[in-house]
DNA sequence: CTCCGACCTCAACCTTGGTTCAGGTCAAGG
DNA sequence: CCTTGACCTGAACCAAGGTTGAGGTCGGAG
């Protein structure tokens, strides 16, 4: 076997730590389209490597899915991302990233003052009321760190 | 009706805004246990009104139902719970929440350089690696602000 | 050419955090 | 006392993000 320009799934999840389910659990999600052989299996190009990482830590910064695929429909169609693709998806996702921290931050900055003060039943308090920070982050189910 | 000491259900969903489904899918997770009429209809005490909240107000900081169960098992049992109780609760969320918040911030910190410089493929690399962050920050399904 | 590990699909199942519905009971106002 | 809205239980269903298993096919080494 010479340097191979493709790789199967085996090889993918080897290479990048994620489980064989997991990977075509993606594809059925629109995070990947591999070729396929004539045969019907899956051949990834190497730089399917990168976009497969990047969707993990996508995963791990608290993202959906279905916001992870938003965000690699900016990279180009012909031909495999090059790195100043990914310093600008990169960039994209930090300015994004930094807003949820900061919303946190606000959060936890309020979390001590409000339990302290009794207003925990009204719904005018800051930290209950639906319509402050909640809806400024996005709707659903909210994913993060664990 | 005079000044109700107990509320029912329907009360409590309306001053938390919290779904009458909810609070009983929390009672199932051990999260409330209300006092029962003879008819078997909840009744909780006007001190609950606030757990709810405490419960809302965790959910949206990131935590799961079981570690906000375990957080509960701090308040007191047999009487109600007063001011001190709570502030040393939400003292102990904060920390963590800091921890959280601090480990989100380093990981979006080596995002951009990461991704820039090529190791997103590489197991050694700071982001990718499952035993740096990760770990640290506890292991499962990740929630957090969606 | 044959073999067998790696691959394929499809369907079922899992956890978390709920909602919805059917069918039946409670309790407070009139 | 009767009515009726609020309440009860249990089971089914939903979404996300997968895992597991059955049953069958591919493809590269020998």
């Amino acid at each position: 076997m010479r340097i191979e320009r493709e790789i199967s799934i085996g090889a993918m999840a080897e290479r990048t730590g994620v489980p064989v389910s997991a990977i075509r659990f993606y594809e059925r999600e629109g995070l990947m389209a591999p070729r396929r052989t004539r045969g019907g299996q899956r051949r990834y190009p190497r730089a399917d490597i990168r976009r497969l990482s990047f969707i993990r830590i996508c995963q791990r910064l608290g993202l959906s899915l279905a916001e992870i695929r938003g965000h690699l429909e900016a990279l180009p169609d012909g031909r495999p991302p090059d790195a100043r693709d990914w310093a600008l998806l990169s960039r994209a996702m930090r300015d994004d990233l930094d807003a949820r921290i900061a919303a946190l931050g606000r959060l936890r900055d309020r979390l001590t003052g409000c339990i302290g003060c009794g207003c925990l039943s009204l719904t005018a308090c800051a930290l209950h009321n639906p319509q402050d920070e909640q809806s400024a982050l996005g709707p659903g189910a909210h994913r993060l760190e664990r």
